[in-house]
DNA sequence: TAGATTGTTAATCGATTAACAATC
DNA sequence: TAGATTGTTAATCGATTAACAATC
């Protein structure tokens, strides 16, 4: 009865593939087979068939994917209709544009509260949400489960309030601290988001092609 | 002498070593084995031998590396040394905290100028950053190479923006729009931070492990 | 010199792709 | 029914791990 375990890989496509059938569904598509959804992602439609069949059969034969009902299974695996609490920790620039603009519903998460130390923010309310002295962070969990944490605090406390969340019983970070954080996975799931690995990755790649183009054009001038 | 392609798993461990390698610094160390920095990093010391020799030889028989010097080598295979010029599109919430919060420098790049419609921030400075309007975008590339620039503009208008950029011939995109960006590879770089592709993964492994703790609590319950 | 640890070749493992019978 | 396309098994490809001679 129990599914195997889905390889990392598969997980990371899945939200890429709930991109694509959204814009399909805004443009009236209603079924697609998985050679046409390979061809729009740059993807085998081999691998699209073997990524769906980790989570069970969605598909018809001769007829393909029915749009909103693939869109609806992944949705699923995916936690989207769990309605995950979420509270947020560190409300400086990043920690601020994400209560004002991400769309955690979107996705299936509500934010309930956010913390900092600064005196001038703690007490006011952005976009409808309170911001609480950190000292009360243990309120929050006796009151509601918690289920994930956004951390934006700054590098240098980072791990200390990580291992306060977990502590607490925290399920899951999102982390935007750019710091590897010490605290074990069997305890709480941690997903990264490290703005300077991207760009020094896209430092990489950009250096090679410009390298490449000026070989090529050294070669020209030959 | 052309070094064989290396594959877009060890390029995207290299800043994590770089991180490493920053942080054992400035704790004082200076040398270091495979075997311990695979330790420290959960990985095999094989695998570290096999990332590094893509490059060079970096270490010593018997000694291990030298904590500096494989910092700098990382440091240079991954461009920061080459000082990329860097422009900012889009500067609502998410630009304006890039603007002032990210360290570009840090990374080998610079940030040169940004860029809006709305009238209210044009023509304003942000951490010592002139606001242009878009409309002046190309003078930009006449006056200067522009290798990177910062995509953050509203989701609508993603792709004609981004097209406008390469078509002035900018040479890589750092894609904070969460839209699949319709620009061929051939002619930039597309590097995406989609934050929501990585919220809907850790949603993933939140509900396994909810849903694993909750078998295990009924089980115990019989 | 002896011990440690690299760089690299070979073996294993896992992920992607191809092929095809099942079936809508 | 015939054509299309799935789900799945087998083949291939690539990445990780193990092993070890070279050497500091």
């Amino acid at each position: 009865m129990k599914q195997a375990k889905v390889s990392n890989n598969v997980i990371r496509r899945l939200p890429r593939y709930l991109r694509k059938l959204d814009e399909l569904k805004a443009a009236g598509v209603d079924r697609i087979s998985s050679g046409e959804l390979g061809r729009q992602m740059g993807l085998t439609s081999s691998q699209i068939r073997q990524d769906f069949s980790c989570f069970g059969e969605f598909g018809q034969q001769g007829y393909g994917y029915n749009v909103t009902g693939l869109r609806a299974e992944i949705a699923s695996i995916l936690g989207m209709n769990r309605d995950f609490s979420v509270i947020l920790v560190g409300v400086g620039n990043i920690g601020r544009a994400m209560i004002e603009n991400f769309c955690f519903e979107q996705y299936g998460f509500h934010l309930i509260a956010a913390y900092d130390v600064r005196p001038e923010v703690v007490g006011t309310d952005i976009s409808g949400i309170r911001i609480h002295d950190i000292s009360e962070l243990h309120h929050v969990f006796e009151t509601s489960k918690v289920d994930m944490a956004v951390l934006s605090v700054p590098k240098h406390i980072a791990n200390q309030v990580a291992r306060d969340l977990v502590d607490h019983g925290v399920k899951a970070i999102w982390n935007f601290t750019n710091v590897e954080l010490n605290v074990s996975e069997n305890e709480v799931i941690v997903e990264n988001i490290h703005f300077s690995d991207s760009l020094l990755a896209l430092g990489y790649y950009l250096s090679e092609r410009i390298d490449a183009e000026a070989n090529a054009a050294a070669k020209n001038a030959k």
